[in-house]
DNA sequence: CTGGTGACCAATATAGCGTTTTGGTCACGC
DNA sequence: GCGTGACCAAAACGCTATATTGGTCACCAG
């Protein structure tokens, strides 16, 4: 069932995204939209109801991707569900797909309104970040800070985060860091800041992890084919 | 000779303020402010060459209390000069003073272009956060994890600050913390992520560091009072 | 003489408004 | 019955006339 679009939705998101990081959320036409996919301008609201609908879609669709890039890297190797591991990964992933590097970084040339619209808030930081269900596991099988409760890091684990997304846009050009070494920064940040000095095994709890992950994906893939009927 | 001003200046400087934050960067002219402090337009252009530089003496001026409270409970207890006690003070004196709270947070209601001037480079985040010379003066004395120099805090240490900061805009209006528990978690981070298990004794760096804070606290009044003739 | 001032000016910002573009709909036809 | 593009209200844009404002400087009060 996973994937068995009919593939004019893709091609309709394709021609979105290209647009969008060409031109720009503000510049860029449903009508545009329609002839680079080859469809009519009505079709496109067969699928979406609505622009920004349309554009969340296609935000989702990466989300979905890097998603299940986690969950393969988590399934190759069970040290990748440790939360540093895991938000070192997240920040690669993201800076490498042009869409969300500009929903994280915020960057207000390409998105625009998009920004400050609502359709953009199921793709907060929060759950993707800190999906309370994924720091549960960890804590159940010691892999956060004894004494650390999930909802303790409601708050701190997405500030930082975020801060080293959000940075991104105001470094001066002449920082001598790579995307590794940044990512590196904030993994150790996160290692010392989160989680225990000798963490427990991370095999029994892989399993749980990843299968967090996937139904992550599936929602964001839901949200992102089914906007037609979403909220 | 400190704060020896004749106090022209301050009262230019405190009409500026108040516009400021009763209307925003754009909405404040040179000649309301010259009204409400009492002096002729003219008179503002024989403290500071231009617009830009009025305001940003404005936030030096607020930078020098800041960093006068800072060096005061510095002076009171020496635990205030490790870096975890140092940013949390610095994180509640500036979301104290709403003039520093608009700029770290870059409140752009408030701020307007003045976010992106140049005029306001000197206080960008880096030169107040990470001052070197503060940063090398717990590296010499062991309150800082052993191994780690200063210029690896260059990256992190103002993105892991600037992430506390930046959040607080968006940050949904029902989050039970507050400043003094947000200080907490970013006093908590750092000093896991940068300070030693069992940190030297801090008396001894307490005068030199309390020398920094005050010669810091010194430049930003030069340059607040002095900007008619500074770059 | 000197420090302070406000009328003055070029440059920028704003307001008003007619025109164009565009998100979203829906009657039609393949 | 699914897909389409002509259609429409609403929003965006371009443009001009007008108003505002940062910055200057000739002049003046002390």
């Amino acid at each position: 069932m996973r994937g068995e679009h009919d593939g004019r939705a893709d091609r309709i998101l394709d021609a979105a995204k290209e647009l969008l990081l060409r031109w720009g959320y503000r510049r860029v036409t449903i009508d545009e939209i329609a002839k680079l996919a080859g469809v009519g301008k009505g079709t496109i609201y067969l699928h979406w109801r609505t622009r920004e609908q349309l554009f969340f879609a296609v935000a989702a669709r990466e989300a979905v991707a890097m998603l299940d890039a986690v969950a393969a890297a988590m399934r190759a190797d069970p040290d990748e569900i440790m939360l540093h591991r895991y938000m070192r990964r997240f920040f690669l992933e993201a800076m490498d797909r042009p869409v969300l590097r500009a929903l994280f970084t915020r960057d207000a040339e390409t998105l625009d309104k998009f920004l400050s619209s609502p359709a953009r808030r199921p793709l907060e930081g929060a759950k993707l970040i800190a999906s309370r269900d994924y720091l549960r596991v960890l804590a159940r099988h010691g892999l956060l800070r004894a004494g650390l409760r999930p909802e303790d890091l409601d708050y701190s684990l997405p500030t930082i985060v975020f801060g080293f997304f959000a940075i991104e846009p105001l470094l001066p050009a002449d920082v001598p860091l790579g995307l590794e070494e940044k990512a590196g920064h904030l993994a150790d940040t996160l290692r010392r800041t989160f989680e225990p000095e000798r963490p427990s095994a991370r095999e029994p709890a892989a399993g749980e992890v990843v299968e967090i992950f996937e139904r992550l994906s599936r929602d964001f893939e839901d949200a992102a084919y089914g906007g037609k009927h979403g909220s």
